[in-house]
This record gives C-alpha cells, structure tokens and sequence, in this order.
DNA sequence: CTGAATCCAGAACGATACTG
DNA sequence: CAGTATCGTTCTGGATTCAG
C-alpha cells in the first residue's frame, strides 16, 4: 500500500484508476484469459509502453496474473486473480453507469 | 462527453478518477449538503485550487449542484444531483473493495 | 469564506526506435 | 511477439498570492 488514505475508496481509485486499467480488467473479465497482442487490439489507441505499464501495476498490485511462456516468439498471458475478480461487481456497475450515462447524452442530441 | 469511448467504462472512470472525486462524492452521500469550507476540513491534504478545480468538473459533469448564497461572507454549498445518486451503489461497492484490501494487507503485517 | 491567478514540479501518457 | 529505452509533451495537482 502506498500512502495514508483517509477513505478507502482511494484504495480503490488508487488500483483501478489508470487510463486503460478499467477496460484491460473488464476484457479479462470476459476472456479468462489474454495474451498481450490480443489485449493490444482491443485497445487500439493504447501505446506498447503504456500497456506494458498499465499491465505491470495491475499485476503488482495483485489484479491480475502475468505467465511468461519461454518460446520464441515469445508468449505472455494475462488473467484475473481471485482477488481481481473480486472487483467483478464494482466494474459491472461502472459499466452500466457508463452506458446509461451516454444513453442520455445521445437522447439529447 | 470528451472523445470516443471503446468500453463503457471509461464514461464513468474518466467522471469519477480524479485524485479526489471519489472521496467528494462520499461524502456528499453521507451528508447530503456541504459547505465548501466543510469539504475541505474532510479533505486535509488537499490544495484550495485543486478541490475548486475537481469540484467544478463534478459539476460540469452532472454530478453534484453548486449553489452560491449572496451574501458576505460568501456561502457555497455543494450537493449530489438526483444523477450523481445514480453513483451511489457503485462507490459504495468501490468503498467496501478498498476497505477489504486494507485489512488484507493489515493482517499481513 | 470562497475562489481566481500565477507559477511550477512531477507524473502520466505517447511516438519512435531498438532487441531477444 | 512482447517487450525495453529514450525522448518529448501534456496533464495534474500543489504553493502562494491576491480579491470580492
């Protein structure tokens, strides 16, 4: 853990709260598992840096797990720990949230 | 609403992560109304500009009213929008996450 | 009391090129 | 294929000062 939080939502916000963080765990929510080309073309607006970071602080933050095949070319795939797919309700909700929300704005539009 | 979206969830995340958004909003759930000199004193670590500046974003957004009193001295008090309730199961899940993480990490230690 | 204005440091994110 | 390294930009948040 990082800091004194005065909340623990900022635990929280902390974890999940990186630009892509949200999507990679809802895609590995859906897949079981990813290797890291497939998340690349789910995301196609993300660096191969800042995925590979992105990918790194969820990992050592205990979300998801990262299994390095030694082959050439190599192979790594990702998938959630149990303690990530403890967030599975969270992310659900902000999902439909999310939706809802640009429901509307389409309505007014 | 800023850009594309890929996934849903980015709605919500780019809504709710700034660095003390989150914690606003909670507060606003348990209180109902508050003064901004109230908010602060729950926020002890935060600069006047910065809680100014996400304040004002959460109402861009339509999260929370901001309603001025003209009177000297000035009076301000923030509360959520019938929208930002919308919030309320979810950063009260996010909360209960956060809290079960500290007290995992706690029992490490 | 609430907040605007300015200035600034550091973090976050991206583009590109290179590697086993 | 899945990275690392480097560089540069943009964004975020904080300190401080001033104002109605």
């Amino acid at each position: 853990m990082r800091k004194d939080y005065s909340h623990p939502i900022e635990v929280t916000m902390d974890v999940v709260c990186g630009k892509w963080k949200g999507v990679i765990l809802c895609h590995l929510q859906q897949s079981e598992v990813l290797r890291f080309g497939e998340i690349k073309k789910l995301l196609p607006n993300v660096s191969q840096k800042t995925l590979t970071l992105q990918l790194r602080e969820l990992e050592a933050d205990g979300l998801i797990d990262r299994r390095v095949y030694p082959e050439v070319p190599p192979k790594v795939e990702y998938s959630l720990t149990d303690y990530g797919r403890e967030l599975e309700a969270t992310l659900n909700l902000m999902s439909d949230w999310g939706k809802s929300h640009v429901e509307k704005v389409e309505l007014n539009s």
